[in-house]
DNA sequence: GTGAAAGCGCTAACAG
DNA sequence: CTGTTAGCGCTTTCAC
């Protein structure tokens, strides 16, 4: 006996249709609402329903109907909270459509998120969210399987794909312009490893705005967009001789961890460093000072995912969203209507 | 058309059995590796799988076979990083018992996570997972269906459910004893709301290290298990006339909380004020100092959690797992051993 | 070793 | 309005 083949029989629907005195047919247009049904018979199949307690199987109607009313969402890392943060709006966002999320983790693993989307596609999820830079395999994977996908997580346009993802380089341009108006003339950067042939968007923003002002760029410090990788990029910056008085970190996780290198070598955070962040997950306004941030739209990126996901033919194309600056101490005094100080 | 029926017709078994010459019987003998199949048909047969791209539905076989291997995991808030660190820890431990994981996020919402567990019986997964004190309603529920359950995130016994969670009330003692070692005679508490009727684990241990020690119980703050409780719950323990010189918070959120109330009021940690958390979870690592904390044992606990659930008759009762001190710059000085100092 | 056939629980024409 | 019936794609006896 399989695992889950639970000993105590089912109640199905041919038990429902027996009580009501009717058929299995009938039984699944109450339930659906398809066809029409007088008001009596209804009311007693509704009352055979939960006399009996009946819970559809949504495996077979998954079957016979061709649509599993799944959505596949595989994210990066569920352990950055950011994408904790992001599941959730999703999740709500799909459950508004009647949807239900299969979430996934693939903490940077690519095998490991071949694996699950693989198994997503077994499941014939009706749509696959994927987050990040999916590798080649991924997208080729999916265009086979023939379910539609749509990546999150991304800045710019991928050719034959549909995407969503913050103007990060807008919102990395309007960090560091913010980092100027306070005064700063060095500003490093924190970031991620290069990407093969092409700047990233948060890296192109930070550039712009230092050419619109006339200044030369600071220092880079690249690492994993975790905690430790801000650490040691902003290790990495202040040991040079030459050290930026402000930082962008283009992610909150990499901003925390360079919080916590700077603390340890006695600079202070603004006085000594200014530091913005982006992601604007929760973690940035507790932090020692709270952070300024660069926060995404979650909750819209979300709602057009799924609407994006759950159309029959989305069109191809990249989809921005505004990525607004929340201002907080980090990078230091502003006035009440928020110039800054200093 | 449903929304998830693709357009495009899928390859199925029949397709497969035709290519290569046999019956879909084989097809599924030579997959499921059951009944006796010679080399050379295996052999045609896996040729003709990939030749087409072949992608078997778990739909139909959760069907005939009665079991979907999935579980459904619901946790109390995939926005708290340490769910999201455990539900990474549990999918890798359902994983390699080759089961997926359904995450679900409740949020706090009773009526959401109702919601949530109605949907995952509808999906006949195997077995449901459920974090923290899921109300009567929910477990009625969960009985009713016959799926297996156990709960985690839950300190100690239920009468006739199976539950895992970490030794809180040990770790709690522990944590306070260590503060108590430093020096301390004045000590709070940051924990939730009381319990109806019963005492918390957590206060509990922490009252009991304080007993032993002949000391008098120190100020209660009460929230939620958030950083906004935690900061709510040290801003009203600081208000008082008679300040703790420590305090144990009963999470690592909390504890992120209150670290920012009192650098908020100019109290220094660990100068000033001692702090150890409960939990563990990586951003108590790049805090404001470092915070000490009670660290449970995810990874154990995830593997129990999926031996429990999986099991055809999982004995009630409760499994309870150590909650190790780490320790770190916020509780003072330690001598190289890890002695107290001060 | 391999195949035929009877379901698993539900939906969707099509008749009546 | 309601019932009959033919699948959805896979597993699993039971013969051959």
């Amino acid at each position: 006996m399989p695992v889950g083949a639970h000993g105590g029989k089912r109640v199905t629907r041919a038990d429902v249709a027996q009580l009501a005195g009717v058929s299995t047919a009938v039984v699944s247009y109450v339930l659906n609402d398809t066809g029409s049904v007088s008001a009596a018979t209804r009311q007693r199949v509704r009352e055979a329903i939960d006399m009996l307690g009946y819970q559809p199987n949504v495996n077979a109607r998954a079957l016979a109907t061709g649509s599993s009313r799944l959505i596949g969402f595989i994210v990066p890392g569920l352990s950055n909270p950011f994408f904790g943060e992001f599941a959730v709006a999703v999740e709500a966002a799909a459950a508004a459509r009647g949807y239900s999320l299969l979430i996934t983790s693939a903490e940077g693993d690519e095998e490991v998120e071949r694996r699950h989307i693989q198994n997503l596609i077994e499941r014939r999820v009706d749509g696959l969210l994927v987050g990040g830079d999916a590798g080649h395999a991924v997208v080729a994977l999916t265009a086979a399987s023939g379910i539609r996908t749509v990546l999150f997580n991304v800045f710019d346009e991928r050719p034959g794909l549909v995407t969503v993802g913050p103007d990060a380089a807008e919102g990395a341009r309007a960090a560091t312009s913010h980092l100027i108006a306070h005064g700063h003339t060095e500003i490093g950067l924190v970031i991620g490893a290069p990407e093969t042939g092409g700047m990233e968007a948060r890296e192109a923003g930070w550039l712009r705005a230092l050419g619109d002002a006339g200044l030369a760029p600071g220092p880079i410090g690249r690492a994993e967009f975790d905690r430790a990788g801000g650490y040691s990029a902003a290790r990495q910056i202040f040991a040079a001789e030459r050290r930026p008085t402000a930082l962008f970190a283009s992610s909150d996780l990499q901003a925390v961890g360079a919080l916590a290198a700077l603390h340890e070598l006695g600079l202070r955070v603004p006085q000594d460093v200014s530091i913005v962040s982006f992601d604007g997950s929760e973690e940035t306004e507790y932090s020692i000072p709270a952070l300024t941030t660069v926060r995404q739209s979650v909750a819209e990126m979300s709602a057009k995912l799924i609407e994006l996901v759950l159309m029959p033919e989305p069109p191809s194309g990249h989809h921005s969203f505004p990525a607004r600056l929340v201002l907080r101490a980090s990078c230091g005094e502003h006035a009440a209507d928020g110039t800054p100080l200093r």
